[in-house]
DNA sequence: GCCGTTTTCGGCCCGACTGTTTTCAGTCG
């Protein structure tokens, strides 16, 4: 089968309430065609720079408009884009796409996401050889007709046919935790490698991105080290992409991409600030160094030709008059204003967890007793640990009826009595029925320490019921907590679709929090959630979820995540101390 | 199309690698 077209959401229709993602969509494709008609590539950045801000920003444009809010505030939002925002929200339709695609055939957006083709290769394509489709290309491509094109050769032709083929079998983008399992054991053996002196996984890995597309490897070595052509023969590599004396891409046998950037010493911090991205950060920095009469690149930052700094990253920062920036906040999302201000947050981290309040045992769907969850969380150095296990409506994980939730509770005293160092809290993963009714009775939910609340059903209500059904179960006057408040699945399923900004506003009024799910393929809170939270004064809980000993490692990632949404330690529910954080759960009870 | 310690025009980040070229365009990150 051919890649076909990966298809955008379709356009809003005038009826449907618009969404960011609308909007940004609707932006991209504008960017798409005009660079396939060789408009000012500035102009299609443009575009590109407030699909990023529209997607990024954790508030429906909708709600600024109604506010009458002016949308020129936010970054790469002038005055035509502002006004075309407003037309999307007013009518779902953008005049300008219209024509545009008019112009131009739908299909050729789908060519440039093909690597090895820009914009000018898909243009020349098309008005050459009228091809449209994946489907046309790849027909071209093995007939021999690409070859023909002036500027194509028979080695483009070959890359292209492999690209698409390529592009069929893999999926684009692997788990953060998956990444890890490829990323560390190479950059082991790089460290290996005679001469090397560092090896730091960088790109989106090192900013802690759910998912990550590619590995970004930087090393320092002398310059006799054989380190490229070791990373070459590394065992698992199955394909050489390019290769260079600085720089080498290859293909591991999992199909993961890796790229190698050699640098000196000298050069180590430009060169990871450089290679951590993101890359419109990276431009961000840039642009600010233009502006202080430097040249910053990944060899350093420069006055003239005289290097000025650029050996840890901490000088690039300082050379353009800021303080560090975390690498999971280098999204261009406010990090650099926010640094210029001298407000950048001090991010929590996996030390000032004093706690854990999501985890199951053997009773429902986990695999390990009360008792060896409580010694592994204290293992870790975790102070309390809640056991939340499913309730009765949630069959397939062995829900807990009432007898059952019971014979817990008195288990948990038992243990608690027995064991120091860690104390089980008594809780629940209580369903939250279609309706918003929670999957317990009330007598029972009064007995426990904290109720979870969370939606494992029912996941394809239309946006008001869903998000109805969820603010009247934290009405609920037992509900602490809403559990994985989004639902989805990385990779597997989509969230169902809710107002989470209403659900966190309303998490504040009630004095209930919001549950950052740190499994590996969770991750929700998103990280705009998690920065809405904190504007709204809502805690965030980190927790692991955990179904055995070993996830208890998993809220390293929730940290990542956490981070992502410039959460600090005051910002998280479960960095309390026990004492304290029982007193938070009394007020929502 | 955006934006302003070079502010209403004229800039807009910067370099490596490949392939098809004889000096560079296109793509990528």
């Amino acid at each position: 089968m051919l890649p076909g077209t990966r298809l955008r959401p379709p356009a809003a229709c005038p009826l449907m309430p618009v969404h960011n993602a609308d909007i940004a969509a609707m932006f991209e494709e504008i960017a798409d065609i005009l660079e396939i008609q060789g408009e000012n590539p500035f102009r299609v950045r443009a575009y590109r720079n407030a699909a990023r801000t529209l997607q990024g920003l954790g508030r429906e444009a909708k709600s600024f408009l109604e506010r009458g809010e002016d949308l020129t505030r936010l970054p790469g939002i002038g005055k035509d884009l502002a006004a075309k925002i407003k037309e999307i929200v007013d009518t779902g339709r953008c005049e300008a796409l219209d024509k545009l695609r008019k112009q131009t055939s739908p299909g050729l957006a789908a060519l440039l996401r093909i690597p090895g083709l820009g914009p000018k290769r898909v243009r020349a394509l098309y008005e050459e050889l009228d091809i449209q489709t994946p489907e046309q290309l790849y027909r071209a491509a093995r007939d021999g007709r690409i070859r023909t094109l002036p500027g194509f050769g028979e080695k483009t032709e070959l890359n292209v046919l492999q690209a698409i083929e390529a592009h069929v079998r893999k999926d684009q983008r692997i788990k953060l935790a998956l990444a890890g399992q490829y990323a560390e054991p190479l950059a082991e053996y790089l460290r290996q490698v005679k001469g090397v002196k560092q090896v730091v996984l960088a790109g989106s890995y090192r900013r802690a991105k759910e998912t990550v597309g590619d590995l970004d490897i930087l090393a320092t070595a002398a310059g006799d080290s054989p380190v490229m052509e070791r990373f070459n023969r590394y065992e698992e590599v199955k394909d050489t992409v390019s290769r260079g004396k600085t720089r080498s891409t290859v293909i591991l046998r999992s199909g993961l991409q890796v790229d190698l950037r050699v640098v000196a010493p000298g050069s180590f911090g430009a060169a990871l600030h450089y290679f951590t991205g993101s890359k419109s950060h990276n431009i961000a920095i840039r642009r600010l160094g233009q502006q202080h009469g430097l040249k910053i690149n990944e060899y350093g930052v420069f006055k003239g030709e005289k290097q000025v700094a650029g050996k840890t990253e901490e000088s690039v920062f300082r050379a353009v008059g800021l303080p560090y920036i975390p690498p999971e906040l280098r999204e261009n999302q406010g990090e650099v204003e926010a640094a210029k201000a001298g407000l950048l947050p001090e991010l929590v981290t996996l030390a000032n967890l004093k706690g854990d309040l999501h985890a199951h045992t053997k009773a429902t769907d986990g695999h390990n007793t009360l008792k060896e969850m409580a010694l592994a969380a204290r293992e870790l150095g975790l102070g309390y640990l809640a056991i939340t296990e499913h309730s009765k409506r949630l069959t397939v994980a062995h829900g807990l009826d009432q007898k059952r939730l019971l014979q817990q509770l008195d288990e948990i005293e038992r243990l608690n009595e027995e064991l120091d160092g860690i104390t089980l809290l008594k809780g629940i993963e209580v369903d939250i029925l279609e309706d918003g009714r929670l999957d317990f009775a009330d007598t029972v939910l009064g007995k426990l320490d904290l109720v979870i609340g969370a939606v494992h059903s029912h996941f394809h209500l239309s946006r008001s019921k869903q998000t109805t059904r969820i603010l009247k179960a934290m009405d609920h006057p037992h509900f602490t907590m809403l559990a994985h408040p989004t639902g989805r699945l990385l990779q597997e399923r989509d969230p169902y679709d809710a107002d989470m900004a209403r659900i966190i506003r309303h998490a504040r009024t009630r004095g209930c929090f919001l549950e950052l799910n740190a499994h590996p393929k969770r991750l929700d809170l998103l990280d705009s959630h998690c920065r809405l939270a904190k504007d709204e004064g809502v805690l965030v809980s980190i927790n692991s979820d955990a179904h055995n000993v070993l996830d208890f490692h998993h809220l390293r990632l929730g940290i990542g995540q956490a981070r992502r949404g410039w959460l600090s330690a005051t910002d998280v529910l479960n960095t309390r101390a026990l004492r304290e954080l029982r007193k938070l759960l009394r007020q929502t009870m």
